[in-house]
DNA sequence: CTAAACCCTGTAGTATGGTACGGGCTGTAT
DNA sequence: ATACAGCCCGTACCATACTACAGGGTTTAG
């Protein structure tokens, strides 16, 4: 949490978040970050929390989330009242996709452990563990 | 858990599995599935447990695995007991790779359900929790 | 027996998410 | 005051993961 009002320079910003300059720049073209205030010679200043949003960014995209819902994620806060029903709705949505996601987890995290468990015992594993366990589960495109 | 030895033509799997025939083909050549056996006439004749595999894919894919990494994934299962060791290794560091994500998404929805709790108490949200919820979490590259 | 639906190979094109210049101005350390 | 690291913009190129033909043979339902 810091409270001084910090100006980093995108090189700053991009060694903090341990990303490339050209990302930096290629972020704010698709509208992951916002276009920061200007120097007089036309530097963009950062401020601090920007290093938060880029690391946000690269955790997100490891996740499997594409850059387009890494943007709804972060457009996710309320502004007046207004449209608070439909923030709450978005999030919602959110949550049910990470938890689809932490079960899907769960399973090929199971099955490797079960893989694993299977070597320790020397016992040679025939099957593909990791296989079977996620063949059943349902999913939605 | 079928029994009977089905033969699926590439068409019957990938509507199975939910994916293009194309994709199909593409995995093939990627190494991700292998040649299945083929008919005089050239046809493809799977078995029916490709479409776990497929299905499989499409999972880790949505998990953000690349396709080299599952490929990875799918080649974890225990040839005789020799290579026992690399495998358990193997197996081990992707169940790292796992609870990193887990706890990732862990973290995005907590701060997704703070949202919505605010949301719901009516109360206007200035920042956007999400944010800072990942912000000082330790990677590696 | 034939027409629609399906499969084959090969090659080319697309979307996404960067990454790498070239050519030029700016900041800062000595 | 000058070198050199850092920033600017614009454009082009790259890897990954598909997706779409073209041109032709095969299955199968009626």
């Amino acid at each position: 949490m810091e409270t001084k009002i910090e100006s980093l320079t995108i090189g700053k910003v991009a060694r903090l978040a341990e990303i490339g300059v050209e990302t930096m720049r290629f972020y704010e073209r698709e509208g992951l970050i916002e276009s920061p205030p200007r120097r007089a010679s036309g530097y963009r200043q950062y401020p601090s929390v920007t290093v938060d949003r880029v690391r946000f960014i690269k955790r997100a995209k490891a996740l499997g989330f594409s850059l387009r819902e890494i943007k709804e994620l972060l457009s996710l806060r309320a502004a007046p009242r207004t449209k608070c029903t439909d923030i709450r709705q978005r999030a919602l949505r959110k949550i049910q996709d990470i938890d689809e996601k932490t079960d899907t987890l769960r399973r090929m995290r199971k099955a490797l452990a079960k893989l694993v468990a299977e070597c320790e015992g020397s016992r040679p594993v025939t099957e593909c563990p990791i296989l079977a366990s996620l063949s059943t589960q349902k999913e939605k495109p």
